[in-house]
DNA sequence: CCATAAAGCTAAACCCATTTAGTAAAAATG
DNA sequence: CATTTTTACTAAATGGGTTTAGCTTTATGG
């Protein structure tokens, strides 16, 4: 139980070899470079020995290679987040990545300075949910560097940058559309005071329904960043009341709709009785709550999936021969309780 | 727009002084080796100016330090840990820190094999939920180390290892009390059949009640990793339906208590008027639901801060000098709806 | 005016690996 | 037997820092 440090040289000067020849014999380079087979096992019986393994660091250092992709999300502890990079970990863990989380809170400044941190550490890639207000021109530098950027669950519409992200007008306008065929036809929507892209995409189905309805938009816009706040609370209670004509709502985030069905509880509002309720993003709850709750599903598994592969694509090709990559995945309904029209109930 | 690598030596060149000047200029350490004012304002400017900042990568391998903490959780998808997680990142943020997560998946081979490359990577410390299984040696061994590990959620009884936790046995006390306050009195308890010491530690808190009154547990062990599956479901189920004659039930964890809530639907029992259910560890989805339901909360802010506070404290101290440190945080109750026996509803 | 001290700076070793460009010896070739 | 090839292995540069020990030069003291 020796606790002295191992080196390739302390292993080199032990076996009375070259620092060299144990390095070929531990990268599996010793029979492209004609070490002899006696010589590779003497090596590598006493490096299983002495349960040695090679510092990472220094050959990150050496090589700039350090088998780290970094996953930094707006808020690790969302569950949607939290989720796939649970699913990002296990597959990038089969091929010998690590993942380094990270939440950049929306932050531009705090995302850039870890960005820095990271670029320093010389991890391999980046996926990254671009905060607000987040300089497109640095993405760009960025995603133009040696080390490949993924934008992800959103993207920046004047960038060309690679991308994972689901098709949010579509997904919206399957759950507008099940609204329709279930012939409610006064339909609200929330959404945050954003303008990142995927909160524009799902508004837009949104807006283009009305147009087509020629209906006029209802919509909420809940001040961003409020959400799990009083204020969010209010501006529901506001909306709620001063539309009572309602009988739907599409809320765009799976938060604002707890946010929003808790307030309609406390003002007495019934689901779907009086108000069929789809969220956009599922979510452990809607299966469980009183009723279940209609939601937009990402397909969680494709996108980490999705996420991972064009990554080592990306890494594994040479910078200049890259293509951007875009990649859209389609959204799908699951149809549960609250979205349900039950005809001759009250209201 | 320069793209060309910076570095000390590049710097010393470029100026025309020494690699050790500018590296004592970089580390503050000018001073105290007398490098004269002058020169201390032209590296300064000039590193400023072409903005650059050392490679961490080879500070590590040099100083054997890195500033960055590693927190190793069950599984990071799981909100208890997703929150703590970012509370600690924030906290050590401040302290100029940054914190990797990783998931165990509660596999021990799995949770060395992470051990190892972190230790590779030169972390400072580790933050541990010991997976079952793993063992104690080891444990014992790694927080005998250089860089201090904390254990947290819960301890290995076994170990002199610091560790963060919360008084499970008395949290759950709380919880069957509450129970028993509202006069309720076949209490059954559902928990993971899972030899985790918190999990222990809350069932003992109903095993003791139960000798206190004379009265024979009613203890149903979901089979432990199945609790998202229909094995648990099955259980639940069972376990319902052999004992009529319970008027509240104590679940030891929030997704027991989810799935549970689910089964009782299911099976028409009403939530608190048939049964009255506590949960262990507070959940969003409780707040929301319908009834809201009463949980045993753990201190997430208080165990975030005392993890980072102690940590530092280790890394801070030498190594013969440091002390094991016990830490635990009491829970409380959230009394909500689902605890309530409403005298005079069915059954 | 010489010895000593202080000021101001730097050479070089070290952390731990990878990799290029060799070298020495043995085997093959003419 | 001399030359070329192959085999088997290694020295040394490199990546980008930190830090110890030491070297000039100038100031101080006797």
């Amino acid at each position: 139980m020796q606790k002295k440090k191992h080196s390739i040289k302390a292993i080199a000067k032990e076996l009375n070899v070259s620092v060299t020849t144990v390095s070929f014999v531990l990268n599996g380079k010793a029979e492209e470079n004609r070490i002899s087979q006696k010589l590779i096992d003497k090596v590598q019986a006493y490096v299983k020995e002495i349960g040695y393994y090679p510092s990472q660091l220094a050959k990150s250092l050496r090589t700039g290679k350090s088998n780290i992709i970094v996953f930094m999300v707006e808020d690790i502890s969302n569950p949607f987040f939290a989720t796939i990079a649970k699913l990002i970990e296990d597959q990038a863990f089969k091929d010998g990545y690590k993942i380094i989380y990270s939440s950049t809170n929306n932050d531009p400044e705090k995302t850039m300075g870890l960005i820095r941190v990271f670029k320093d550490l010389q991890v391999d890639g980046y996926i990254l949910t671009p905060p607000v207000g987040m300089d497109p021109k640095l993405i760009k530098e960025l995603s133009n560097d040696r080390n490949p950027m993924i934008l992800f669950d959103r993207y920046l519409p004047d960038v060309e940058c690679s991308h994972v992200v689901i098709d949010n007008f579509q997904g919206a306008k399957q759950g507008l559309d099940l609204f329709l065929e279930n012939g409610l036809k006064e339909i609200g929507f929330v959404t945050l005071d954003s303008n990142q892209s995927q909160m524009q995409d799902r508004k837009e189905a949104y807006d283009q329904m009305c147009e087509t309805l020629g209906i006029s938009p209802k919509v909420l816009k809940v001040p961003f960043g409020s959400y799990s706040s009083l204020d969010a609370a209010k501006a529901l209670k506001g909306y709620f009341l001063n539309n009572k004509e309602l009988d739907a709502i599409f809320f765009a985030t799976n938060y604002l709709a707890m946010k929003g069905m808790q307030v309609m509880k406390e003002l007495g509002i019934k689901i779907p009785e009086d108000m069929a309720v789809i969220a956009f993003d599922d979510n452990e709850f809607f299966k469980f709550n009183t009723p279940t709750v209609t939601s937009i599903v990402q397909p969680k598994e494709e996108i980490a999936q999705k996420l991972i592969s064009t990554m080592l694509e990306l890494i594994n090709t040479d910078v200049e021969e890259r293509k951007v990559k875009k990649i859209v995945l389609q959204a799908s309904v699951n149809e549960r309780e609250s979205s349900k029209k039950k005809v001759g109930m009250s209201k």
